[in-house]
DNA sequence: ATAATATTTGAGCAATGGCTCAAATTTTGT
DNA sequence: ACAAAATTTGAGCCATTGCTCAAATATTAT
């Protein structure tokens, strides 16, 4: 029969790599590849970063990083899109913060991955 | 004196979101938009997630992932570069795993969080 | 040696991404 | 009502990216 395996002898046999392809494709693959592509752009790190210490508003993420309002607003509008930020617009500014602490979390494990490789 | 600040009357003095700047710039924060970079691609992800359950050849992953072996092989090589995964060959085989332990648990926070967050 | 298998590599291509710029929107101050 | 300030939005542009395809490399088997 046609065993669909690419190169004999093979350690893992049909049944165990099945099974290790559907607790690979899971649901929710796709959507945590998602969130880590919003983590995985420098400027959107820093944003998030930066709103993990305080809450601010747009113009001060804009003097923060270095980058105009605009590519700002867009890259929290994204953020925004996936709930890893929320805003509350007071007066004519609106104060961005995290929308909760899993994602400080997750920087937080990605800063000490960075350290202990380092050192 | 020119204060640089965009809004006023601002909630944040200059002294407080320099503080932050800094904190925020930290050397390795470009590190480690890269490596969640790395993590937020579904193929790269599924990649990472299988080998966190089992070593296996390029040709596993590319059966497991409905991709071609030269998409794979690309893909690894990155992760490679990275020190993501480590391949050792055998035979006409490499054998890719997991090179430590750090990505699993990031991906385990993150599966938790896309769970947390639908719940 | 020759052929077959497993992987790597480079070029090229269509799609995506992050920014800028200009314009629209919303709110405050006069 | 009008101007100024803070943010949002859409279009456009260049760079990056993830794949395919073809060819090269390395190892095993005959």
């Amino acid at each position: 029969m046609d065993r669909e395996l690419c190169c004999e002898p093979h350690p893992l046999d049909l049944e165990e790599l099945e099974r290790i392809r559907a607790e690979v494709d899971e649901e929710g693959l796709w959507e945590m590849a998602e969130v880590f592509k919003a983590l995985g752009d420098p400027t959107r790190l820093k944003i998030l970063k930066a709103l993990s210490i305080s809450p601010m508003c747009v113009c001060d993420l804009a003097h923060l990083t270095g980058l105009s309002v605009s590519a700002i607003s867009h890259q929290l509008r994204l953020l925004r899109a996936m709930r890893l930020v929320k805003g509350e617009k007071i007066g004519r500014r609106v104060f961005y913060s995290l929308h909760d602490d899993h994602i400080a979390m997750m920087i937080k494990l990605g800063q000490q991955h960075i350290r202990e490789e380092r050192g």
